[in-house]
DNA sequence: TGCAAATATTTTGCATGCAAATTAAAATGT
DNA sequence: ACATTTTAATTTGCATGCAAAATATTTGCA
């Protein structure tokens, strides 16, 4: 596999870089219809599938940065879809909450995984799983490297 | 493959979200130590590969949006590892060439792409290998549904 | 009790990715 | 030749992703 490792074009981590990108920019298309960006796409999906969750909790759910999160719901709030929430038994952690906003925006976005799905003409169901289970594995493989003697004890789960 | 379409963790964007930024994080910290960024280091592959190129070759190359090459080309010039030059017979046009430093640098990025292959401790060169084709065809389908009437005409290669 | 260490978030600063508008120069059609 | 169109790059404005530093609280312990 390494004879031509240092060529771009058969690089996996660039295949990544513009799948991702591709795909971003499909789902910004569609998006911009109903006035979001796909991280807070990614926001709103968390949301509709459990409400009022730690901001700790939406960040583990969604993968995505913290600190870019705030700015994230910072605009969300502004655009009255969710709420932030302090916790009154632990000041730390603040709860985010869908507006009735929010909620209803759930069924004008209900047809985008179809639409997005509906573009992959050359991916069958089992490519899908194919793809997604090695990326699986890609992201396992990238994250959890940064243990060296704690593989004893962080390997189960 | 449409049952739980709706859940976060089901979607193949989120995992290609997820894979793209564990990617572009492993990179960051291995070419912090030769200060260059991941779509720098892209710029860089692209000219060890072939040098002195068009900035429309290397927006094609590297896949990388013109108007953020600009920007880029711009910090690399900085940073004295490439010029722009421009093209007398046809002054719209600007080369990229390496300098000294540039070409140079191609040594000590030399066992970048090992370091991120030994990362990968899940995954065999064959699936490696499904993985690519399976991204390509994810761009392919994303970015060629633009055409509607076209069809006919650009459906060769 | 009191203070260091751990948690949960936010703030900052830097580098993109991208759509849209702009600028400059070459190619085309008449 | 001359206006129109196309091509090559750049500029602008907005939204992230992320490392590092800063804040605010809570926990754990001596």
């Amino acid at each position: 596999m390494s004879f031509e490792q240092l060529q771009l074009k058969n690089q996996l981590c660039h295949r990544l870089y513009m799948a991702s990108n591709s795909i971003a920019r499909t789902y910004r298309t569609l998006l911009n219809e109903i006035n979001l960006t796909y991280p807070q796409y990614v926001v709103m999906m968390a949301l509709w599938e459990e409400d009022k969750i730690t901001i700790a909790a939406l960040i583990e759910k969604t993968a995505i940065d913290g600190s870019a999160l705030t700015q994230i719901l910072k605009k969300m709030t502004d655009k009255a879809l969710l709420m932030v929430i302090k916790d009154e038994s632990d000041k730390r952690k603040r709860f985010i909450q869908l507006t009735t906003q929010g909620q209803s925006l759930k069924h004008q976005a209900a047809d985008i995984p179809k639409q997005i799905q509906c573009k992959f003409n050359s991916i069958d169901s089992a490519q899908a799983e194919q793809l997604m289970h090695l990326l699986d594995l890609v992201v396992h493989d990238l994250n959890s490297e940064e243990v060296d003697s704690l593989d004893i004890n962080e390997q189960r789960t």
